[in-house]
RNA sequence: GGAGAAAUACUCAAGUGGUGAAGAGGCUCCCCUGCUAAGGGAGUAGGUCGGGUGACCGGCGCGAGGGUUCAAAUCCCUCUUUCUCCGCCA
């Protein structure tokens, strides 16, 4: 969420922050501004009113104990509380809408993030690694897997739907060694480790700015578990952000760091068509993820780091990737910065998306309210927010069985994953 | 799923409609002290919103949201969470 004060003195740069997000929110933006105003001018009567009551209110017990009549002085108050009724109902409405605006406008970008209107302009930083060459016919991981038994699209078909898997034999303990040994890599290196519910309530989506633009996305439960919807999670980004929604934390603790396991659950609306075969793009899928709250002014050291995080188990998996900067055009709506990272694909012949690292400032912690002190009398100030896939384990799979693929249509197992495997080739 | 109890600040906790939400511990500062402990003094309802260049002024804050009332921590309604017991359950 953006800070109305950053727009009521600039409104002309958020105009312009928007604009490079492809977004005109200019009649948005005016509208708000409007509102404010507005907000705030019936703000000063109410508590004009309100001050008023409070005094006159506590003159009626003093009155009484010096026995005199105090009816008309109640006859005046209740006409000066139905006053602040009408007011208090506006100021209410006008809250209300400024929040809903609020609550739509998308982050404005970071000055690092360069200004194009979509994908085809970001900015490759670098490369690791080179694709290898196979002196065979390449098969894409669907066959891979298909022909080793150990990937199973059809009968997920039957038992649930379309973009779903059941993994199986090695297949299922390949995912699980993939999980296992990035956890315990970003925990060795200070990340302390969560396992969140895949379930959270409606604010929790809200927080970190799922909701309300991104409905649509997000699986919601039909069964009513209590008042507040339930969804299940697209990201532990969801559930470990809101870990520490509306605290305010120590500043010594910070930066917090923290990895987690978890399924993650998409609609992957508007997606229909890409991507239909395989484990690019599934309803649901593991991830382990990388979440970092930190003071604003390392935000963006704080960034590099947890890029190089998630590219250093990549780079132990022996994966080609490269790392792009997104331009304002193409980061996400929370995001203030990101850099995706994309894996070689064999089969796809170029780099495919497997984590996306973002720092959103305070644009979550704002909707979010987390907040950091480091002295007890000082002001809270927002925390920064940072996120990034460490790394996605069903396209990390599918990158291992294309990229470690041999002739005979066995799979050569990396060697960080064998001892979790046990065995050194999926045949 | 059923029955009961509870939610007040960093912690414990008083407060059954009325002027500033008690008190204690802790914490911060000061005094005393060779140092520590003990002792003495002062401060400590966070936070947030609005106004003001500012010292300040005002509004809202007692789990959340509504309601009654001139006035709500207190009365009423809905919800959430925690605890105890019963039932069910991996």
């Amino acid at each position: 969420m953006l800070d109305i004060k950053v727009i009521r003195s600039n409104p002309d740069a958020v105009k312009q922050a928007m604009r490079n997000r492809n977004m005109n929110a200019d009649q948005m933006l005016d509208e708000i501004l409007e509102i404010d105003q507005q907000r705030r001018k019936i703000t000063g009567e109410t508590e004009a009113k309100k001050a008023e009551q409070n005094a006159n209110t506590k003159q009626i017990p003093l009155l009484k104990k010096a026995g005199e009549d105090t009816t008309a002085l109640m006859e005046q108050l209740k006409n000066l509380s139905d006053e602040i009724k009408v007011l208090d109902s506006a100021l209410s409405e006008l809250e209300k809408k400024q929040m809903n605006i609020l609550l739509s406008l998308p982050n404005i970008p970071s000055p690092t993030t360069p200004v194009g209107k979509d994908d085809s302009e970001n900015v490759e930083v670098r490369r690791w690694g080179e694709p290898k060459q196979f002196d065979f016919e390449i098969k894409a991981h669907w066959d891979i897997g298909k022909d080793l038994h150990i990937l199973d699209s059809e009968t997920a078909a039957k038992v649930t739907g379309a973009r779903f898997h059941f993994y199986r034999n090695l297949g299922a303990k390949l995912e699980r060694a993939v999980i296992n040994y990035y956890l315990n890599t970003h925990s060795a290196n200070g990340y302390e480790e969560i396992l969140p519910p895949f379930i959270v309530n409606r604010s929790s989506m809200m927080g970190t700015g799922q909701l309300p633009k991104f409905e649509e996305d997000a699986f919601r439960l039909a069964t009513k578990v209590s008042e507040e919807d339930y969804f299940l999670i697209p990201t532990a980004e969801v559930p470990v952000t809101n870990m520490y929604r509306n605290e305010i934390l120590d500043g010594a603790k910070l930066p917090i760091k923290h990895c987690a396991y978890s399924a993650c659950f998409r609609a992957e609306a508007g997606s229909a068509g890409r991507d239909t075969r395989g484990l690019i793009r599934q309803h649901q899928f593991n991830k382990v993820e990388l979440v970092k709250f930190v003071d604003p002014e390392t935000s963006y050291d704080e960034l590099e780091q947890l890029t190089n995080d998630a590219e250093r188990v990549l780079q132990a998996l022996g994966l080609p990737h490269r790392v792009i900067n997104l331009v304002t055009g193409d980061i996400g709506f929370s995001s203030a910065k990101t850099y995706d990272i994309e894996v070689w694909m064999p089969s796809y012949g170029r780099y495919v998306e497997i984590s996306s690292c973002s720092n959103f400032e305070d644009f979550q912690a704002r909707r979010a309210g987390i907040r950091f002190k480091n002295h007890p009398r000082d002001k809270a100030q927002f925390v920064h927010t940072l996120n990034g896939s460490g790394v996605a384990v069903g396209r990390t799979v599918a990158a291992i069985l294309e990229n470690y693929q041999n002739t005979d249509g066995s799979v050569t197992v990396p060697e960080v994953l064998r001892p979790y495997l046990g065995v050194d080739v999926i045949r």
